[in-house]
DNA sequence: ACTCAAACTTAGCATACACTAACTTTTATC
DNA sequence: GATAAAAGTTAGTGTATGCTAAGTTTGAGT
């Protein structure tokens, strides 16, 4: 393997990056459904199918569809013409999102970006910053503010 | 249309963030090759899907794919066998997330995230800040470190 | 000019995520 | 308790994004 591996290491990083970026990618999804399930159950007390699909905008025949992935991945249980229950598993994405999420709207809001901006930009920001990241938006919420 | 419209207004809300991100999506690979592409020009003198698959941690056969995608939205040119090119288009689209890539970038490390982190995570943040985000970060950036 | 490796393309496949239309089950109301 | 509306499900479709395997074209070196 003398050969194989001599490849621009430049390009070998950027490849990895947008790696991670794709994994990303496949998890969105499911930590956007277990955190609106979370908050649903808590809010009402139940996760019904006609919910979720008024709250992310999709039809009834997606969230099933979904719904079926995520139990298939372990992540909720939900028996036919139930309503949807977290697994512990669930719980957890559902938290650790929650956590991530709260804290990168609090993050933009603490920067000045109005609130409409700051919901719908944290959104699509809170799958993609690492650990390292929540942890600097952390420190900036805890300074002083001059 | 009295009756369609008595859904929560808060889940109305969001929805509409949530469609705000998949659609966000749609353009995200867009936005990565037409950038990578204008990186690939510009240092190299062109553009090769060899080099493009290698840069992406993809195989040929789907940069190949994504290129016809990108041909059919007028976004790139290619003539089968030969490199590829930008429309005005595709450059003008390259250009703009060049630039916000970099503002994201610039921004994660001023706030002290570690340079790797900064690389990765702008990668995936991109895609997901609006106008007035990347105002804020500006401003950040603009303003005396203390 | 031949030859062969590298580059590129095509075909066929799989998964995720979205939809509509048609159907079934549950539930609320009379 | 019958029945209609609401909720949920299923079947079939389409696009984006990825892959492997097999083929074609190009171009470099002899």
């Amino acid at each position: 393997m003398t050969a194989a591996d001599d490849r621009d290491p430049e390009a070998k990083r950027h490849a990895e990056r947008f790696q991670r970026v794709r994994e990303a990618h496949q998890t969105e999804v499911a930590e956007d459904y277990v955190e609106l399930i979370a908050q649903l159950i808590e809010k009402t007390g139940e996760a019904r199918v006609v919910e979720l699909a008024d709250w992310l905008g999709v039809t009834n025949a997606t969230v099933n569809n979904t719904i079926q992935r995520l139990q298939r991945d372990g992540l909720v249980t939900s028996k036919p013409y139930r309503s949807i229950f977290l697994t512990d598993k669930g719980r957890g994405l559902a938290e650790a999102s929650r956590r991530r999420h709260e804290i990168v709207r609090d993050f933009l809001l603490a920067l000045g970006v109005d609130s409409e901006t700051a919901e719908t930009d944290s959104e699509g920001i809170e799958h993609h910053v690492s650990d390292a990241t929540v942890q600097a938006f952390r420190r900036f919420l805890a300074k002083p503010k001059s």
